[in-house]
This record gives structure tokens, sequence and C-alpha cells, in this order.
RNA sequence: GCUGGAAUAGCGCAGUCGGUAGCGCAACUGAUUCGUAAUCAGUAGGUCGAGGGUUCGAGUCCCUUUUCCAGCUCCA
């Protein structure tokens, strides 16, 4: 048995044991158990309750479970008809219909645990409940929960409980959840004074002066590499007519997501809404005037504030805001053209995602049910996007989802891990056949045809504001030099060294680094304190030794390590050289020039 | 929207049975002029998220509401 075989099966018998001991307390006339299965750190079961559980009831319930595998009960399979399957469970709704759903002729077998506790399952499972007892879990926390995840459908108490095969495994894991929980950006942001939010704006953060340094250093390095592959970017109104939402189709497709301004009534024309996607201003500036071939493919880039309506509860920090800023770009090209303008994009999102040291994976999603348009440019542009993911990654370099595209075309998706191992949706690649239909684009083709270009919507970031976020996270809070909020914190030791300390300011200031002092007569070691729990990559002390040389003295994040002696010059060159190459990592000595 | 939790000084927290709101850090003032992560002393700061109710009396109990958190669902 493999690592992966061993873990499902006692993950899943333990969330029998679950169930057992919640039916033992609560007696069985009073829980309904719907499912248990297993998930990546252990596993979970759903049940309707009595009462609603929390933190004082885990314990208990964890108390109940070992003692039950004390009593090294036999689990017995057995198969059975489904009459006797619906016999054996009634009064249990969900397993009744979970039961009435099992295609006719299918084998049907229930586990046995002791003499008190059956439930439906495929298993397999462990042979006696000894085989239990050697296992780690704890109960992690409980949560709502939906029969089959629908909204309209019963609401279930989860209980989630961690699994491993000893303590030590269990430990680790938990140190990895109290690791990520110490990066929680939520907790970081605010505390490095990047951002914060505040009640009148659920949803919608503050930049502060630190945490918008930072973004506006992201959005360099990003509009640098875009001006190289031959994007413009514009900016255009956050404000719009109901009439443009009703040609893009936001209107009826989008409409609950949308801040809306009624005029008289909703109805009115005079209504307004917030933009929740730029695609409808690229569209306008592409139909400012008459397009032709020459002008294909077009590229526009877009930053602008956009403003997504989300049910309460769904808010997230920065991973899910109501007002953020997508690094969006619109590409009308002509449909031969689409391959190589996606493998530009990928070329792009491999550039920028380096940049951070973070890989990625790519996901297809193919043509749903519901499709529109025309099958013919459906399947042309599908193998194209097949074709480019097979050069890049090679077969089985990539997941494909069937199905799972938007209406209007085709879509690659790119995931990225971080620093603990976190998957994160990020960027986005769609083919788009629909909106050019919608608005009527056209373009003069080269034998004097007019034709209809495809658009192709695209993100790196994603959303800015979530990337920050993650990045953030990954970084715990210590950037590269190049995107730290400051560069540079300056310590003059007394305030004789404070003429100094503006000296090396003004310098660094004229050469882009971003810098801050303290020039009070505050003890140096508070200072140095400080900008360390701001995480500053260099802090320069600067005293009397300092100032007569032209030097610098720094201290590194990160550990006390210093560099003595180190030219003013010197300096400015490294900082200047770690912004024009937007280093990974710091130059730790002057020697590595 | 649903389930469960939380909200007390700028931040982190304490506040017992319902009986005059406290601590640490930060801030401010003064002293200290200092060589690599917290110098010393003092001062000020609060309608206890908001609204209502119970009570002689509410940070504490009840109801409503807002925001946030852990999840569900949804998503960039």
């Amino acid at each position: 048995m493999n690592r992966e075989e061993f873990l499902e099966v006692y993950r899943h018998s333990l969330s029998h044991i679950l169930a057992k001991a919640v039916i033992e307390i609560f007696g069985s006339e009073n829980v309904q158990y719907a499912i248990g299965p297993q998930i990546a750190d252990g596993f979970y079961y759903d049940f309707v309750l009595p009462r609603a559980i929390g933190p004082d009831d885990f314990k208990t319930i964890e108390n109940k479970m070992r003692e039950i595998l004390k009593r090294k009960e036999e689990w017995k399979r057995e198969e059975v008809t489904r009459e006797e399957a619906l016999k054996i469970f009634e009064g249990q709704k969900f397993k009744t219909e979970l039961i009435e759903e099992l295609p006719e002729g299918e084998l049907i077998t229930i586990y046995r645990t002791g003499d008190d506790f059956t439930d439906l399952c495929r298993g397999p499972h462990v042979d006696n409940s000894a085989e239990l007892l050697g296992t780690a879990f704890e109960i992690r926390s409980a949560s709502g929960a939906y029969w089959r995840g629908d909204e309209h459908r019963d609401s279930l108490q989860r209980v989630y409980c961690y699994a491993f095969p000893d303590k030590k495994q269990l430990k680790e894991h938990k140190d990895l959840i109290r690791e990520a929980m110490e990066r929680d950006h939520k907790k970081l942001g605010p505390q490095l004074e990047m951002f914060m939010f505040d009640p009148t704006a659920p949803g919608m953060a503050y930049w502060l002066p630190r945490g918008w340094k930072s973004y506006n250093a992201l959005l360099d390095f990003w509009r640098g590499i875009h001006e190289v592959h031959g994007y413009n970017e514009i900016s255009g109104p956050v404000l719009s007519k109901k009439e443009l939402w009703v040609t893009s189709g936001h209107w009826g497709h989008y409409m609950d997501g949308m801040f809306i301004i009624p005029g008289e009534t909703i109805d009115d024309d005079n209504t307004m809404a917030l933009k929740p996607m730029n695609c409808p201003n690229a569209i306008k500036v592409y139909m400012n005037k008459p397009r032709s071939y020459k002008d294909l493919p077009l590229r526009i880039n877009q930053v602008d504030v956009i403003h997504r309506k989300e049910k309460s509860g769904e808010l997230n920090g920065l991973f899910r805001v109501q007002e953020f800023r997508q690094d969006d770009a619109h590409i009308l090209v002509a449909e031969e053209q689409i391959a190589d303008e996606i493998k530009d994009i990928m070329d792009i999102a491999t550039q920028i995602y380096g940049t951070f040291g973070l890989t990625y994976a790519a996901e297809l999603s193919t043509r749903p049910d519901n499709y529109m348009g025309d099958i013919e440019v459906w399947n042309k542009a599908e193998e194209d996007l097949k074709e480019i993911l097979l050069d890049v990654y090679g077969e089985g370099g990539f997941e494909v989802n069937e199905g799972d595209g938007a209406f209007y075309g085709p879509k690659i998706d790119l995931k990225m891990k971080d620093a603990l191992g976190r998957e994160w949706q990020m960027g986005t690649i769609q083919l788009d056949f629909q909106l050019p239909l919608n608005f009527d684009m056209k373009y003069t083709a080269q034998d004097g045809t007019l034709k209809r270009p495809v658009m192709i919507h695209r993100a790196i970031f994603g959303s800015i504001e979530r990337f920050i976020g993650i990045l953030i996270e990954n970084f715990k809070g210590a950037f590269p030099f190049w995107l730290s909020p400051v560069q540079v914190g300056v310590v003059p030791i007394r305030e004789e060294h404070n003429a100094y300390a503006k000296e090396v300011m003004d310098l660094l200031r004229v050469n882009r680094v971003r810098a801050e002092t303290d020039y009070s007569d505050k003890n140096m070691k508070v200072k140095i304190k400080t900008f360390k729990n701001y995480k500053d990559p260099y802090i320069l002390v600067l005293g009397d030794k300092e100032a007569q040389e032209r030097t610098v003295s720094i201290n590194l994040r990160g550990s006390n390590k210093q560099i003595q002696n180190v030219p003013l010059d010197t300096f400015i060159e490294m900082c200047v050289k770690m912004n024009r190459e937007y280093s990974l990592d710091m130059i730790e000595s002057a020697e590595n020039l």
C-alpha cells in the first residue's frame, strides 16, 4: 500500500469513526448524517444536528472517537440490494437520496463498524478499528455547508478533522498552517502599512503610502514589458450608461455583479453602472476609427479601477474585493493570428512570473454545450491553443477541462504555486467570438472585404490587488528589492550626522531609490528597529566615519549582517542595478557588482 | 445569501456573579547624544462598532444592524 492509498483508507475509515462518535453523543434519532470524504489534510463529515456545535464540543467528540477505537471493533463489508439498503437507512434522508440515485444494477456496499453503526460506502476500509489506534487526528473546525453544495438545499454542519499517520506528521502540518497564518496578508499588509480597509467601503482597499509605492513599482515593471511587446495603454470611463452594458451582454448576464446608479427608475435610459470589466472600453477605442488588417493585432492594455458587487460573506482581504484593478489587455486579431498572439502572451507570462520566482501551470478549457458562434472557428481555435500548450509544456504538461470554457470562447487559465506550495488561479487568456459580434466590429481585409476580428481578453496578474496579497504571503512581507515599499532606511547616529544623511537621501532619490530616514533625536537602535519592522531591505547606519569617508555601513534585512565601508557611489550602483534588473535576490556584498 | 464566531485607546490584549473601564507597545513632553532589533521619567488618550430593550444600575443579559474572521456557494 503506498502512502496515498494508506491515507485514503485511514482517513476515510476515521470519518466513519467521527460519524459514529457524533451519533453516540447526540443519539441516532437526532442525527442525519450525509457524507464524509477525505480531503488534502484529513477528512470531513456533514451532519444535521439538533444544535450548533463549537470548539467546546471538539474535545468531547475526539475523546469519544478514541474511546470507540479502543473497542477494537471489527469492520464488516456487506453487499446489499437496493431494497435492503433503503431499509437499513430508513429515516436517513441523505443516505436514502444517495441510494435512490445509484444506477440500476450497481453494486451497493455497506460497512458495519461494530454492531451499532452502518454507513453506505464503496470502501475500502480497515478490517478492525485497532488499526487506527496509532493515527493522529484532531478536529479542526466546524462550519456550515450545503447538501451537495447547493445553497437552495439543506444546510448542514460540516466537521473538519486533520488526520495523519502519526503525531509527527500532524504536528508538521499544523506548523505549516501556523506559518501560513503568520504570512496572512490581512495581518502583514496593515502591519507593514501597505493598505487598510474601512467599514464605510467594504471590500475596497485604501492603499497607504508604502503599499502604493509597491503597487506602482509593480505597474512600472508590467508597463515596461508590455511596451516591448507592442501594447498601447488606454484608460476609459468607470461609469457608463446602461446602453453599453445591454449591448455587451453584461446587463443580461452580469447585472447582479454591478453597482448600478439608477436614473428615475432602473429601466430609465439614464441609468448608469460602474464597469465590472474593461472590455467595452477597448472595443470603443477600436471602433473609434475604421480599422484595416494593417492595424492587427491591435494590443490595448488597461489598468482602470473596476467594481464588482459581491454577496456579503464573500469578501476576503485583498483576495476578494469589490473594487480592484486588473492588468487587463484586449487584443483584436484576425483569426489566423490567434496562434502567434497567444504564444506571445505566454512569453509575457513566463517572463513576469519568473521575475517573482513563481512557477505556473496552464489549464485549457474547451467548448461548453451552450456555446455561441461558428463551430469551425471554435475547432480551429481549440486546436491552436492545444498546439501552443503542447509546444510549451509538452504532452501531459497541462490539464484540459473539457466543456469548461466560456460560452463566447475557449480559454487558458494560468495557475501558480507560492512558497508554501499553495495554488492560486491568476492569469487567464480567453478567446472571444461574441463581443466583436455584439458590437459589430469590423476591419477591412487585404482583399477589400469587411471581416470581423477575434478578441482576446487576457490578464497575467489577474487582479493586481489579489496578486499583491499573494506576493505578501509568498515573500512574508520581505519583497525583492525592486518591489519593496521603501528600499533603504537611513539612520543617522546622532543629530550631527543629519547633514550627511540628507546628502545620502538626496542622492538615493535622484537615482529613483525609495528611501526614508529619521532625523529625530531618537536612539539609533530604535531607528534601526523601526525600519527592520518595516522590512526595509537595506538600513544604512551613518556616523562620523561614514560622513568623513563618504561611505555607508549597511545592515541587511533578515539578519544582523553588516557590510562596512561601502563607498556611497558603490551602494547607489547596487540599488540601481537591482532596480534595473528586477533582481529576485539582494546583493549582499559590494564585490558582487 | 447560508452556518458558526468576533468587535473594548492607534496596535496587541485583560475586564470575575450586572455595581466608578485597565495593561503593554505606540503617541506626546522632558532628560539622555548614543556604532547596529526596544535609554529613563512623566503626560494624555475610551459614549466599550451602531441602534433599541431588560434593570435602581449594562462593556457584561436580550433583540436589530454594520463590519470583520473561519467555512459553504461564487470568483479575479
